[in-house]
DNA sequence: TCGGTATTTCGCTGAATCCCGAAATTACCC
DNA sequence: GGGTAATTTCGGGATTCAGCGAAATACCGA
């Protein structure tokens, strides 16, 4: 609960979750079809460095509201709409 | 959304919300008729200095969970549940 | 008005977070 | 293997947060 709330608590954060829901219109270049969206794509768009942005996407993950794919020399990121759906359940119940 | 998320990413706040759910249980001296629990009570349940609770509290009242009522020399909190809710309904839809 | 209690504000220190560029890692391609 | 691209990790400096004690504010009762 603590760390999920600390992960939501940075608004380029935020946004990524919110990028991430629609991908194809968020990030032209992706079709919406593969694996996510790969880091660069974020990174650009976030406008900040890509370590930055890494660590950002670090935490989200850590906190399990992303997954993330590698496939050759992308990691190609996505929501996990499941365990967002638990987190906010969870939310509801306890807060 | 973000001043919301910030005021649960600590931990004594969160146990501050989770304690005023149940006044009665919790701080044995309020019987859960009055208008809240004052913060006296939760500042020596939390552990920590007066100060120290007493800027958790005003975030927490910023953020829009909780309420403060003066009466004479005593201020008491109670959570709103109205914007509690309404803040778990609206991450459920917007997360 | 004075003294006492409850609470907040102020000033400060140490810890955590954020952001960056440089270096390291991983994987592709020739 | 060497060169290049994508991503992460490392090391740092700047900003924010958490906590405290002391001082200030608010209120009551004698």
């Amino acid at each position: 609960m603590l760390d999920e709330c600390k992960a939501l608590s940075n608004g380029t954060r935020l946004r990524i979750l919110d990028w991430l829901k629609d991908p194809a219109a968020n990030f032209p270049c992706d079709d919406g079809a593969g694996p996510g969206v790969c880091a660069g794509l974020i990174q650009h768009k976030a406008g900040a460095s890509a370590s930055t942005v890494s660590a950002h996407l670090a935490i989200l993950q850590r906190a399990g509201f992303l997954q993330a794919t590698r496939r050759g020399q992308w990691v190609y990121y996505r929501r996990d709409e499941a365990r967002i759906r638990a987190f906010t359940e969870a939310l509801q119940r306890n807060l």
